[in-house]
DNA sequence: TTGTAAGCGTTATCAC
DNA sequence: GTGATAACGCTTACAA
């Protein structure tokens, strides 16, 4: 391998002058500094950044650990973190923990090895583990999606509260009589905020909520299907129904399309979290959509200022959602 | 930061004690090894992998760049990489370039200056520009998916002719009687490659192709969508379909549900490629799937086979594809 | 078996 | 503005 020795006795100059030529941040002769462009040129030099960085002490990557990805939610995301990070002279990798613990301290710790720039997670867990083995090490952290128990850490999350209370108003609005949710478990604060919204936008309807209508599951698609099913089975059951997030509202729709009932005539239906290739799903689906693109820039920025100000006090942004309307919560067709 | 030189004050020893210990590929006394490992935890001590990276010149990191994150492809190819390169002592990192050149060049020319350990990319483009400036910084390089023009290097696809064959023979078996194709733009080797399955499947059946039926569209949605119809426009219209990608097939079966069209009664269709969720579409689809984490990981083995022999010659692994029949191709009831 | 010391390829601090 | 030169933190001959 070339190294800036060869470099600069190809040149004829130093070392140094190499390096400054590269970097460019010291003014330097144009006639030396053609030199030695001409000369990495021809030997093909490509600068060994393990070294820079050593010598340097910080690096140019960021690391974005994320928990799954299959879950379109990370698509954008992750190009909302590229950008900003592009724009400031970073690279992103991104780590897949697939929702493994274990994976996901291994990618930590080999960020921490590395001596990365900085950190991206969606952490796996609660927990805080990872995050604070993180913020032990002086890494620089960002945590999204999820809340972290207890961990003094930059975040950004969206306003689940409100995006749900905003799809209930509308299934409310649209003339749907008896909205039903269902949600996640009792330990996700997520399913929580969820919950919370749909009763809140009930209230503000001067409605109350009939507590028959609200079913806890399990964020899958099995669960979404049965409390779906479990609804149905009502003595009266709902006309409409928010389900609070993707997987779950595939479930209960499957469970609608083996009733036979009619979406969105019979029962409309909104949910939380975009679903991929939803073009193909007919009726086209109402969902209340995170700012994933945004996420990942404000994400991005938290990151730049940790790493500019390593001691001030860490900040959480709060985003808003979208409410995106299909045809399987319009049950009053336009005049 | 601490450093094996506090750890080594710290357990009494001298640094290289501590090194060997913490790489654990020589004897060390016992009684030492416990003082070093007491103080590495008391001091919360985290090798400095940039330093070993310098040292040792070389990584622990593979790089797998890949051309379009949201492809359901990538998801367990990606799986298929990690497992063998974990078990070998590497960290897998993803770089997204996104269908982008600029991104892909960026991406590689990070790999070659972190001199990482190796690797992985699906060539946004058939030409060799990228691949080859990592072949020619001596990088160990294994290209998937795509084929690359003229280039020297180890590579992983599937048997494009031979999964379009078995499609369109299991169309021909169940008893429709004029088949389609839609395949991929004529540059693209893939959509001829599975246009000659298609028609290998017609000779090996006795049957001869009319002309009419085969068309060539964009790999995308909407060619897929306009294909079909001019399909169905035909005076004597194809009763079964088979079609060379997966955003394709999200076409033809757009417009073959706005007109109406049963599926499978009427016409009986067959995709190439995965499509995500694939569960929620109605009739569930027949697919061509390919084997995704076998790729990942054949790929993974002819990396370390590379890193190992640097100067072996390049190998070609071609993998088979297989078929997954849904209910869009079963137009025979079983009995 | 353990310690000493020389690098790995850069960048940054000095003198000039 | 340019050139020596000393780190950065680790691994690994080599010596003890």
């Amino acid at each position: 391998m070339t190294t800036i020795y060869d470099v600069a006795k190809q040149a004829g100059v130093s070392p140094a002058t190499v390096s400054r030529v590269l970097n460019g941040h010291a003014r330097v002769n144009p006639t030396l500094a053609g030199r030695v462009n001409r000369a990495t040129a021809e030997l093909g030099f490509q600068r060994n950044a393990v070294a820079r960085n050593l010598r340097r002490s910080r690096t140019s990557l960021w690391a974005v650990i994320i928990s799954d990805i299959e879950n379109p939610f990370f698509t954008s995301l992750v190009r909302g973190v590229e950008d900003v990070a592009q724009a400031a002279g970073y690279s992103v990798v991104l780590c897949n923990s697939d929702e493994n613990l274990k994976k996901e301290a291994d990618y930590a710790s080999a960020a921490m090895a590395e001596r990365m720039a900085g950190v991206i997670i969606s952490p796996a867990s609660e927990r805080s583990s990872d995050v604070s083995a993180l913020l032990a090490a002086k890494m620089p952290v960002v945590a999204i999606d999820r809340a972290i128990r207890g961990a003094q850490v930059d975040s950004v999350r969206v306003d689940n509260a409100q995006g749900a209370a905003e799809a209930t108003k509308h299934l409310i609005e649209v003339g749907y009589q008896r909205v039903a949710c269902i949600t996640g478990p009792q330990r996700a604060t997520t399913a929580g905020q969820r919950l919370r919204g749909y009763e809140r936008a009930h209230r503000a309807a001067g409605l109350s909520v009939d507590p028959e209508l609200v079913r806890h599951a399990d964020f899958r698609q099995k669960g979404g299907y049965e409390a779906m099913a479990s609804l149905l089975a009502l003595p009266e059951p709902p006309d409409a129904v928010f389900v609070a997030n993707n997987l779950m509202t595939v479930g209960a729709l499957a469970c609608l399309t083996d009733h036979g009932i009619a979406i969105p005539e019979v029962i409309g239906i909104v949910g939380f979290d975009d679903i991929p290739w939803a073009q193909l799903i007919r009726p086209t689906l109402s969902v209340v959509t995170q700012p994933t693109y945004d996420v990942g820039q404000t994400a991005g920025h938290l990151l730049m200022q940790r790493i500019a100000q390593p001691s001030r006090s860490p900040s959480t942004v709060i985003l808003s959602t979208r409410l995106s309307v299909g045809h399987s919560s319009t049950r009053a067709a336009a005049p």
